[in-house]
DNA sequence: TTATTTTATAGCTATTTAGTTATATAACAA
DNA sequence: TTGTTATATAACTAAATAGCTATAAAATAA
């Protein structure tokens, strides 16, 4: 199963690049950190990840636009989820990506100081 | 294994959301197009993902200090490569995330076509 | 030396956008 | 009706950044 591959269309790539670009702002990720164990209200949500109402709901929209969250209302309160769970995946294999980095530029910094000490 | 889970620290989170940031540029996924085959050089580069040498490079710069390609050089030239293979699952795992979106987005307007028609 | 090639970088501009404040909308309660 | 609560949105500002042009740096060739 060919991934991003060289035969990937530009299209293909503006849409995954524009759902990274979703993903890349801490504030989106805390909220994604909120309603990973279920539905939330936009309030509780507020509370968990720290931040104003107005920008936490511009957020969310956004989110809700692109597919990434799903959404129920209850009289007043509007209760959001995850659409998939593909995104935690996504961010186990960053996270994971991250920290070979860290190891790699560990291993690097420590020949460094072998061959200082030698 | 947890991956996001509601116990990440932030600054994880700000680690996460700047990786996915360097992912969220359209040129940038052509570059990791361009060399997903292997070590290619700038101009290589340059050429198949149709960007101006200065624009490649600086790209290159970033995706470098941020530990996303490494690279070789020799003699005039700059050979860059992928650092690991997990931004491949993770731009796979994005565009199954995308296509189950448009499967789904197709889904509810064909039930709305049914109730229409019904 | 001088010229050429390859890559990196500095400076600039236009665009995007996260967060803010204020307000609108909409459901509920008295 | 009026008031309150929950959420969405409009307008604005400040900061970040992609791509541009021009130039610097560094290796090679003549």
């Amino acid at each position: 199963m060919p991934i991003i591959g060289s035969n990937m269309p530009d299209d293909m790539i503006v849409s995954i690049a524009y759902r990274f670009k979703i993903l890349s702002e801490p504030m989106r990720l805390k909220i994604l950190r909120a309603i990973c164990s279920g539905e939330k209200t936009v309030q509780e949500i507020v509370n968990e990840a720290q931040a104003s109402q107005a920008n936490i709901s511009k957020h969310l929209s956004m989110m809700y636009e692109s597919g990434l969250v799903e959404r129920r209302k209850d009289g007043l309160k509007c209760y959001y989820r995850l659409a998939d769970d593909n995104v935690f995946k996504v961010c186990g294999l960053i996270s994971k990506s991250i920290e070979n980095n860290m190891k790699h530029r560990l291993k690097w910094i420590n020949n460094k100081n072998d061959s200082l000490t030698q």
